[in-house]
DNA sequence: AACTACGTTCGTTAATATCGAACGAACAAT
DNA sequence: ATTGTTCGTTCGATATTAACGAACGTAGTT
């Protein structure tokens, strides 16, 4: 997956991809990296990397630690994330509808989207309660054992969806987590036809959380939202209605995109 | 400066650096951009400006509007965006005394960096009465005429700032802008030795600002904190006080940073 | 219906990125 | 001190690769 020539299809910029994907290797390592730790990690000489990355740093997309001489992102990175945050108005519609429905609960709100089959977290409104969610704003998990997840792949084509889940290992995170196709394809029925999933400590244990769908004017769940806390917490709230609650609020961020017939 | 071809100095990859100028083209767009239009905002061909365009497409970069045909940054920019943001103690550290700030005078407050001789905001706190302070955390603005700017400057070795703007035209934004060399230089001169700097109206009409500088361990400058009103309303405030505080809450963050000495 | 502007594809050619080898500096161990 | 290792960096030759112009299909417009 961080080798870099495993990319089958059509005509691409050889270079640039592989300078992407030393930007992506740099975030996954959370702290600087080594010249000749970045190359092996993408498969590279160290002359090549040094090249490629010597082009980053020149533009500002990572930069060097003089004192160590590592590699770490960028300030531009951070421009054009803002930048694209907001060209999002997904965002800003969504906000004060988060803070209203995490007001209520008193708990933990997000907001995400479905990117190459995982879930990343567009924006979120923390609870006062809430200790112990560990969640990131830009922030990757996988679909499958999550509530945001399992609302966003239920909308994709079956057809596509195998396709994208096609040889991928659903991974195990705790006991409840599903990681057989069969069980995940039927509860993806259930959330279709209900509107909303539940997580109930797929993912980490003692989290649960409840999702909803949000759709733009063109039809299309854009994204989705859901409320998380602590197992014991949640399961001493009305689960209908929390699961109303957050499906209306879902409903009432799609209208405002413009969706109809909500 | 958008043209690709005018960038002397060691080796580089052409084809990255062409592919991150057009990610920054389609920023500066500030909405969906075509092939084409970002093909001349670069300088290159149509089919030269596809295959770069597509590759960046296919990594999540940049995404294609389906209806359109026309392109806007994607999501990977946000995540790597956000991925650098975790990465800084800066941010994390300074925000409790931002708010505190902000608090206690009612205004915005601003926290940002300096790069390629420009001011970009890190974060800020906006101030509940604040109306008309255009200003976007991840927004780049001009050094020589807003406080942080000038307080960046003033910390920057003079032989180096006076080759990073040699040639530079200074961009007049109000009547108080200042727009020559030698009055800044001794306007510069000003800010080193009181330590904090003031803007009033010479990027904005009817806007002041105070600022101070922020060190961390190595003695660096590496940030700038600043507090933004109304002119009315920072007028009517005692100016010392407002100065002494944003200099102290400054120290405070640099202590923090491990400063020494503040 | 003709026309324009767009995004896209393709093949050739010359420009360009790639790699191995070698360098100097920093650091650790002996 | 000295050796050995590891790091980031530089360089030049070679072959890969990206660049370009031209042509295609498609929308939307005149």
């Amino acid at each position: 997956m961080l080798n870099v020539d495993d990319m089958g299809g059509d005509r691409y910029i050889q270079s640039v991809f592989r300078a992407l994907k030393m930007m992506e290797y740099i975030a996954e390592c959370r702290q600087e990296a080594g010249l000749t730790e970045i190359g092996r990690g993408v498969g590279l000489s160290k002359s090549t990397t040094h090249g490629l990355i010597s082009t980053l740093e020149r533009c500002g997309y990572i930069r060097q630690n003089p004192a160590t001489g590592k590699y770490s992102l960028g300030l531009k990175l951070f421009e054009l994330g803002q930048a694209y945050a907001a060209g999002l108005d997904l965002r800003e519609v969504a906000l004060p509808y988060l803070r209203e429905l995490s007001a209520r609960y008193q708990e933990t709100v997000h907001l995400a989207v479905l990117s190459e089959g995982d879930v990343v977290y567009i924006d979120k409104v923390d609870g006062p309660l809430s200790i112990g969610i560990r969640s990131r704003v830009g922030g990757r998990n996988p679909a499958h054992c999550t509530g945001v997840g399992k609302v966003l792949i239920s909308a994709v084509d079956p057809k596509k969806l195998e396709l994208l889940y096609a040889g991928k290992t659903m991974k195990r995170f705790t006991e409840h987590t599903v990681t057989d196709w069969d069980t995940l394809r039927s509860e993806l029925q259930k959330v279709r036809e209900v509107g909303y999933a539940w997580d109930r400590e797929e993912f980490e244990n003692e989290l649960w959380c409840v999702a909803a769908p949000v759709r733009d004017g063109s039809d299309t769940v854009a994204a989705a939202i859901s409320l998380s806390g602590p197992a014991q917490r949640m399961k001493s709230t009305d689960r209908e209605q929390v699961a109303a609650d957050v499906l209306n609020t879902a409903q009432k961020i799609s209208r405002q995109l413009g969706y109809r017939d909500g």
